[in-house]
DNA sequence: GACATATTACTGACCAGTCAGTAATATGTC
DNA sequence: GACATATTACTGACTGGTCAGTAATATGTC
């Protein structure tokens, strides 16, 4: 608690006095409002909170937008869309099998968005498109038509080596997301609420590995067979 | 205003009177309150418009519920429990290929719950768990964990006949749903604001045969190893 | 002191919940 | 059956609290 920097920005002894620190706060206040958002909701989120948590007052916010709604948008259109540029260069440089970049597109993501605050977003966004259409539509063309593009490559380089059975791309790039988009609301709906039992949710990494083996190799003991 | 009937209830022209209906009120209500808490949210749904659609004041609606809390549980308990009964049945009585009782209970869930307005009640339920967390235990337990372990004794059928390999449970018990919920999510979240591509949203059907063919076949083109 | 940044105090629209009153039906009484 | 009286179902105007957004004021920086 006690802080005897010298040169700026902070009182010595309890709360930090009013400070000025334009660059930074437009970042603290998404984070903020992103949190709550996915907590209780975009109508039930209080600006108030937003503030306070980002260690602001309401007034501040609005020095930087011009709404609950402008505030809506920015959480939406600067969460996830610089992750993705990471990935797109992981898939054009990888040289190893086409599961084994499965596997690090998977480990890439879980580090960079799952596990991070920013894997609450799918949560936020599927609750709220209906009320903004809008929104809704930047990400649908940004972020997840973008992403199945994406492994959609890494499905057909494999089927290029031989590696994949020639599936049906389209089914495929939904089944492999689908465990991972309801990871994430799970850990930010459901799992708080749960008490500790042995979902998913508390192992991650061992459900992410169960899961991709089981896509690999299917359910079934026949041998399947080539060609279709 | 001319009321010309005899024996009952409904104006010969234009709208109904009111009616005493005491018996239908409490269904229409929470079918109303559904459809508007999927599609706007709880917080963002005002009771006047859950008692318009209904057809009643909302006044009426405060004699059949204390509050629009009690109206939400009311919604999230009354919905999927009796699904689940008709789903345990099926199992029980099930004589065909093992692969065949999936795509049965695939199927029954389509047709008694993805496709209606009730596959609305996971996306709100994920929604709101956070503001409802009692709400949202009675959902796991009664719900979630009842629908885990019908798959589960379908998936350990399969394993007892050799039909399928001796696969991780827990995980394929998620593989099978996760697309399930995604479906259904999808189908009053994005589904309802993007225009008509070529989103699984638009073929379920189809894309829910590609899902289960290639749930049970996997990725791979190798021949699986038996045992493990 | 001039300007930018931040806070506090305020306003007004909105909406969950209430309740006095009304319409529809049920139960008598002849 | 006709008419009066009691009961039940329903209505919609009203209220009190909440909160997004704003105006007035204060503080930090050059």
């Amino acid at each position: 608690m006690i802080r005897a920097n010298l040169e700026n920005d902070v009182s010595v002894i309890g709360e930090p006095t009013r400070q000025r620190r334009k660059q930074a706060r437009p970042a603290e206040l998404t984070a903020a409002a992103l949190q709550l958002f996915v907590e209780k909701g975009f109508a039930a989120t209080r600006l108030d909170d937003v503030a306070a948590r980002a260690g602001v007052s309401k007034g501040t916010l609005y020095l930087y937008f011009d709404s609950k709604e402008a505030l809506f948008k920015a959480v939406i259109q600067e969460g996830l869309v610089p992750m993705l540029d990471n990935a797109d260069g992981l898939v054009d440089q990888f040289d190893g099998s086409s599961a084994d970049l499965m596997k690090a597109l998977l480990k890439l993501w879980w580090e960079s968005v799952g596990a991070t605050p920013l894997g609450g977003i799918p949560k936020l966004l599927y609750s709220e498109a209906r009320n903004f259409p809008e929104a809704a539509d930047f990400y649908h063309r940004e972020v997840i038509q973008r992403g199945n593009r994406l492994v959609r490559r890494a499905l057909e380089r494999g089927i290029a080596t031989g590696e994949f059975r020639a599936i049906d791309l389209d089914a495929a790039v939904e089944l492999l997301f689908a465990p991972l988009l309801m990871l994430m609301i799970w850990r930010h709906s459901l799992g708080p609420c749960t008490s500790a039992d042995h979902h998913p949710c508390h192992h991650p990494e061992k459900y992410l590995n169960a899961h991709i083996d089981l896509v690999l190799h299917g359910l079934l003991n026949a041998a399947p067979i080539a060609g279709v």
